[in-house]
DNA sequence: CCTACCGATCGGTAGG
DNA sequence: CCTACCGATCGGTAGG
């Protein structure tokens, strides 16, 4: 109440409702088409739990598919960072390593960013925007599958299972957390990372003792 | 052109098309939900890759959501089988062993069974059918987490990591084969099941040597 | 003329 | 198994 802001009237600012920008409706729209896939929800669905009507909506997206490729982007940019960072190579910093660096680094991603990773996940190419990130996460895959292999080479992984398929394995569990990791629940992010990388690296089955 | 058909004049022995029964339906209507998800394909989708009539098809099926229905019981029924048979308690099988031979058999459903339990796996509750789907699965999960939590108790597994948690892990990295295996790829069954128990129990890093 | 929206309705297509 | 349709709802846009 006190005056903290401008010594400003203080009238006319806006003029219609709350006023949500760009990211707050793409934050709504991320949470509805993971809980109800990208298909079942209509934009209606949208503009009614965002307390708007859905021309409004167009004020601030010129599609739903602009929502999803928005969505699939910040996923894509994440990922991307992650691993163009673990795939630089650095003196003294071997390939096991960084591969164990971009495990610990991709959980901390689907972690902060789960809602787009899991659309990222469950997309089926179905339009231009889908391709394109399809595209995109096959190039991932690739950096990944690449840097698996360099840790064969380098003598740190098992080499009685191809490195592709290790890659699959691994980041198949990683990539899992998106389908049951809740941000409320009993797992810290840290501890999800040290469970991951413990359980691949080292394996479930008690080794010593 | 020659007669290497039987002698009968080969008149009305069906009225129209080929003469589809629900099974081959069934397994068009998989393979569709699969490649463009169940939202984005309609029954004219359907109809065109069968070369039937929409109305046609509603022949042989009630509803676009009985094909789910059919499709999800198909997986899970598989699923159900191998992880009651696991949980099974028998004399001189541990639960380690029991948790090793459901992995195995899992991976084995899954390459069997792949586009039905694509399906179940992407599965939203976003109908009756769906949520029924999720409560069976869950029930497998808990089974699953029961045996992996045996094992621990056994001394059979690393108790550093929660139960719970290393189901979640060892199922969700079996659970991502169906987003890339393909039967005509490089990899058997076998192989991938031996790879998935290798990395899972005796983990990626180089022990020994 | 701007912004942030509204009530109403467009042309097409969904499952049935 | 087809032609001909239905009630409803889709994503998107008109004027104001």
């Amino acid at each position: 109440m006190s005056t903290t802001e401008q010594a400003e009237p203080a009238p006319r600012r806006r003029r219609g409702r709350p006023g949500y920008d760009q990211p707050a409706i793409l934050r709504a729209a991320i949470d509805l088409f993971n809980r109800r896939g990208y298909d079942a929800t209509s934009m209606g669905d949208l503009a009614k739990e965002l307390g708007l009507t859905k021309p409004a909506i167009y004020h601030h997206v010129t599609s739903k598919e602009q929502l999803l490729g928005l969505a699939l982007d910040d996923a894509l940019d994440e990922l991307t960072a992650v691993v163009t960072e673990a795939s630089r190579e650095r003196a003294g910093v071997g390939a096991y390593e960084r591969l164990r660096e971009v495990v610990r680094r991709s959980v901390e991603v689907l972690v902060a960013h789960q809602p787009s990773v899991t659309l990222l996940l469950r997309v089926r190419g179905n339009s231009e925007v889908e391709l394109a990130a399809l595209e995109r996460r096959r190039w991932l895959d690739d950096r990944l599958a690449a840097l698996v292999a360099e840790a064969v080479a380098e003598g740190a992984l098992r080499d009685n299972v191809p490195p592709a398929l290790v890659s699959r394995l691994l980041f198949g569990m990683v990539n899992s957390l998106v389908e049951w990791y809740r941000p409320d629940g009993a797992y810290d992010p840290v501890m999800v990372a040290d469970a991951i990388t413990t359980v691949a690296f080292d394996g479930l089955a008690k080794h010593e003792a």
